[in-house]
DNA sequence: ACAATTTGACCGCC
DNA sequence: GGCGGTCAAATTGT
């Protein structure tokens, strides 16, 4: 894969060459263990309890995504909106409505899962049909963006192919300070079972989650330019295990879902765009 | 009353 | 000019 190839391009050192490979089959071992947990046999031949693997994998997968992060980490986020203020001045929009600048380049991974929520709170700020897609795209950005600055966002998207999974892209890297659960590496799947509420903040997604555990998110790095996603690694892959209490007396993995935590599933890659483009 | 979401308009990029 | 991303007023929810 040219993606895998520029991405070790972008390590710094056999050292973090060495790790990354050693989590990845580290975080690939405790999937394929949690797989056959889940399966059939409840201690599927492992030591280790259904969370454990869990909170292996994501351990695993977190410090990759640090490491990965760390590569582009310093790179100072730009101000908000102000200096388009200044661009666009006040022609059309006085209060600088539409004043924006795409982040085309900014870190993006997409998280392909039988979920979107996730841990964080993230406030929508926009909705539109895609024409690649039949399924609406939803944006959303940290609740905190005001508050800390934090410059988070991600646009969820159910995937054509397979319409109970949902393909989210988060660009950015959380700057805030917030700790989106107190349980941060520990699964929940297991645990607030009763309720069914899907009422993570992102309410419109719930319109469109899927009442199924999410097992295996495909986490696809798409860029890697500006900021360090770090807060990715550090929390997101948690969200999807949020869902999981609403599942829990029902969990059916699947093989092909599971498969997808696999190393072929994650993807690194990298867009050499440049990467002044900000967000307004 | 405040917060979050919806939705149409606006704008940049291709 | 079309498409996708963002803004913000209006609407809805708590």
């Amino acid at each position: 894969m040219n993606n895998t190839t520029t991405l070790c391009t972008k390590i710094n050192g056999d050292s973090e060459k060495r790790k990354i490979t050693r989590e990845l089959l580290n975080g690939h071992e405790a999937a394929t263990q949690l797989k056959l947990l889940l399966l059939k046999n409840p201690n599927g031949g492992s030591s280790l309890s259904a969370e454990e693997l869990v909170a292996n994998v994501l351990r695993s997968f977190n410090e990759i995504l640090s490491i990965l992060s760390s590569q582009n980490a310093g790179i100072p986020a730009e101000d908000d909106s102000d200096q388009c203020k200044n661009k666009r001045t006040a022609t059309k929009t006085a209060r600088g409505r539409g004043c924006y600048k795409r982040r085309r380049s900014a870190d993006t991974w997409t998280i392909v899962s039988l979920t979107a929520d996730d841990n964080y709170t993230w406030r929508k700020y926009g909705q539109k049909q895609i024409l690649s897609s039949i399924f609406p795209r939803s944006y959303f950005r940290c609740s905190r963006k005001y508050e800390e600055g934090c410059r988070a966002i991600k646009q969820v998207q159910k995937t054509q192919e397979n319409p109970v999974m949902y393909e989210t892209t988060y660009t950015g890297m959380h700057t805030c300070k917030s700790t989106p659960n107190s349980n941060n590496n520990v699964p929940r799947l297991l645990l607030n079972s009763q309720n069914h509420h899907h009422d993570s903040k992102v309410s419109n997604e719930k319109d469109y989650y899927p009442i199924i555990s999410p097992l295996t998110p495909t986490v696809t790095q798409e860029h890697a330019k500006e900021d360090s996603p770090s807060d990715v690694g550090d929390h997101k892959l948690d969200p999807v295990w949020s869902d999981l209490k609403d599942f829990e007396p029902s969990i059916k993995p699947s093989i092909n879902l599971v498969k997808n935590f696999g190393m072929d599933s994650v993807h690194f890659g990298t867009h050499d765009d440049d990467d002044d483009d900000e967000l307004s």
